[in-house]
DNA sequence: ACAATATATAAGCAATTACTTATACGATTG
DNA sequence: CAATCGTATAAGTAATTGCTTATATATTGT
């Protein structure tokens, strides 16, 4: 898989407002399990369940299996693809991307 | 429009990777009339105009008119929804590359 | 005015998407 | 074991998407 299709796949999976508001759900919650992601989401079980598919097949979240409750919680590197292609492009946002970019070196 | 209206159109809209290369087009070469990025291209002239379109809409590039061409360029803002976005959760990733860092020393 | 060039729009179509309901799977409890 | 809970998958569907070819709308030059 190349830069540019894990890019992609990002890109598309956060595109949809309904499970970019599942990710967010997860990023405030630290760590939750599929029954409390679909108490309050206006759609049904398993369509949370097929956005928490894609989630993690792009890298966006793992998962942690407790008895019948899965667990899931944002994968910190699921947004180094986008993270490095804004960065690649730094010289026409420099001032607001500054931030970001010393992030990202911290991490590795 | 809500930001995350304008967030949506701004991912959405570089998920597509026909349309994410000739927005890279238009980063690289600074200006570029529609004709330029037509040669070069694996689509039509119709496919590019409306991807040139979607961009426009999404506010991610200007046009100005010189005679028959149109000459695109990026426009700055238009990628403020999304590093808007990524910094609006800065703090955790923040707090994440925190906690890596410890679990990292303690394992030592 | 006419022809040529640059770009946009229209119409149609196959592929993808995000949802639904119904059902299956997996783990726990009684 | 059976019943139940948490989650995933299957199947179907309406809406959206990205492309095509054909045509329209500028704008310029002869």
């Amino acid at each position: 898989m190349t830069a540019a299709m894990q890019l992609t796949n990002v890109l598309k999976t956060l595109a949809d407002p309904t499970r970019r508001a599942v990710f967010e759900r997860i990023i405030r919650e630290g760590e939750i399990a599929a029954t409390g992601l679909v108490q309050g989401s206006k759609v049904s079980q398993p369509a949370v369940s097929q956005h928490l598919r894609a989630l993690r097949d792009a890298g966006l979240v793992a998962e942690r299996r407790e008895g019948r409750h899965i667990h899931y919680r944002v994968a910190p590197k699921g947004l180094g693809p986008l993270i490095d292609w804004l960065g690649h492009y730094e010289t026409f946002w420099a001032e607001r991307f500054a931030n970001l970019e010393k992030l990202l070196k911290e991490s590795e």
